[in-house]
DNA sequence: TTCCTTGCAAACGATTTGCATTGGA
DNA sequence: TCCAATGCAAATCGTTTGCAAGGAA
């Protein structure tokens, strides 16, 4: 079964609140990355918009949520799974909507191979890539 | 022999002024990508801050140069030179550094065949595609 | 001369902070 | 009870805008 919201504020030792709560219960409702935009509006009246900027980096220190920003400056929060798999981003350049997707394994092989070709030729250790997908959406294509 | 700075703002009909010809000197310097408060520094007591956001947003619109957001949130700009490649982006996540750097063809090859995957799995028009390379520079590692 | 561009200061939107109060452990 | 988290309002940061003065064509 899924755990609780509860369960994981607890599990990362962070007090159980209803500001908290209600920030992950969003965020998972939300199912993919979401913007603060949004998550104020969608908690609009129950959270104050300073207490949802606290929480939000209170779990992104705990490692439950993860944030990024999109190439047109957009700061976007999603949940970090408990499994969480290397995954990467298609975003619909027209109505804003970013999905997670994963790449094939023998594709993610030949990024690794290109990497460490990479670090080779200038020297760098490379820790982390994100391939970002730009595009239209079924919706709006 | 290289284009000379008013050269570049008269090919785009923009007017020659003494602060989009210092910015764009200071871009060229860099030779890599750069963010507004490196550049603010650089062009300290030469060119007003307005003027800085504005000369770049002229810049910008004349395709003379591009601008990107990190995935930390820093706004970046770099030079559109001639013949501009495609090419993708190695970030030095300790001291900030970002250069500019190609794939082998033969991965590039294997990247649009993957995209037409994901364009068939999700139902989207893909546009554009960015693989940002995250780690420790020669210095810093 | 005629506009376009500049510099300054004020305005703005997003995010952060101070502080008194509230509520979780 | 006690300390951490909240809500409100004020402060701050990066960026944009209005306007009068300056400079390119």
């Amino acid at each position: 079964m899924e755990k609780t919201v509860t369960e994981i504020l607890l599990e990362k030792n962070l007090s159980i609140t209803s500001p908290r709560k209600l920030i992950i219960e969003e965020i998972i409702k939300n199912s993919n990355p979401i913007s603060i935009e949004s998550l104020q509006k969608r908690l609009e009246g129950k959270v104050a918009l300073s207490t949802l900027y606290r929480a939000l980096n209170d779990l992104k220190s705990a490692e439950i949520i993860k944030e990024f920003t999109t190439t047109d400056s957009i700061t976007m929060f999603e949940l970090i799974s408990l499994g969480e798999e290397h995954h990467h981003h298609l975003f619909c350049t027209s109505c804003g909507k970013i999905i997670d997707i994963d790449l094939s394994k023998k594709f993610e092989k030949n990024v690794d191979a290109e990497v460490v070709k990479i670090e080779k030729n200038f020297n760098y250790k490379i820790t982390e890539h994100t391939l970002e997908l730009l595009g239209l959406c079924s919706k709006c294509k």
